[in-house]
DNA sequence: CTCTCGATGTTCT
DNA sequence: GAACATCGAGAGG
């Protein structure tokens, strides 16, 4: 897989936040290890004239790298917890917000899932331990077992989800992710899938423009946030 | 399954 | 002071 190239992102917002499902969003820790997940959900944020966009107050401390270069990050807190992880396009004051991830692999420390006690059976849901439950390490890569099928299909199925997974704070605000380091994304395998555009998340206060279909994901996919 | 609610830091009015 | 591109826990059905 190869590292996106500035001139992906150099094309209209709608395109690249379509053109970004089924591609990988990759990870390299300071340790050396790495995660990485496919993008199967994404957003347009549409620049100074779209009510839901963070530049439509206007071109600020806040906003400024989503008037710099495309290919960078735009990243933010949301509700005092949460950050968002966007990649800025070519217009000025646009950016994708990248939505949801389906796990690819995960670094060492990450191999766990949840067993129920009781039964024996995994748990693909949930991360967080809960009663009668406990974590026990997946199978290390070659060791015969898939561990990618061990991987929680929901760990980054949510824009805080897959911040959090990923370790994506604010010290990735304006990285540029066509450096092939520490963050980056990658060409995917080709693989057929369908796109659903439909509105936008959480925006209910942009008037006419939280009507707009600028909200897309691969149909049928599990890691696709929950409405 | 559904619904409600609280956590919590930054930006903008 | 209010709002916010969210999430998970807990109560109830």
């Amino acid at each position: 897989m190869s590292v996106l190239p500035r001139n992906f992102y150099q094309n209209s917002t709608v395109e690249v936040a379509k053109n970004l499902l089924g591609k990988v969003l990759v990870r390299e820790f300071e340790d050396g290890d790495g995660s990485a997940g496919m993008i199967v959900e994404s957003e347009a944020y549409l620049g100074p004239d779209d009510k839901a966009c963070h530049s439509s107050k206007g071109r600020t401390k806040r906003t400024e790298v989503m008037f710099g270069p495309a290919g960078h990050a735009y990243i933010y807190l949301v509700y005092g917890m949460h950050y968002m992880f966007n990649i800025v396009t070519e217009a000025p004051g646009e950016a994708v917000l990248v939505r949801a991830l389906e796990p690819a692999f995960a670094k060492a420390s990450a191999r766990q899932v949840l067993q129920i006690e009781a039964d024996g059976n995994l748990s693909k849901r949930g991360l967080a331990k809960k009663k009668n439950q406990v974590l026990r390490p997946i199978p290390e890569p070659g060791s015969g077992e898939l561990a990618s099928s061990f991987l929680n299909p929901e760990v980054a199925a949510g824009p805080g989800k897959l911040t959090k997974w990923l370790d994506i704070d604010k010290k990735f605000n304006g990285w540029d992710l066509t450096k092939g380091e520490k963050l980056w994304v990658a060409t995917g395998e080709k693989k057929a899938f369908e796109i659903v555009e439909t509105e936008r998340i959480g925006v209910d206060y942009a008037g006419e423009w939280a009507e707009k279909k600028l909200h897309f994901y691969i149909r049928g996919n599990p890691a696709v946030s929950k409405r």
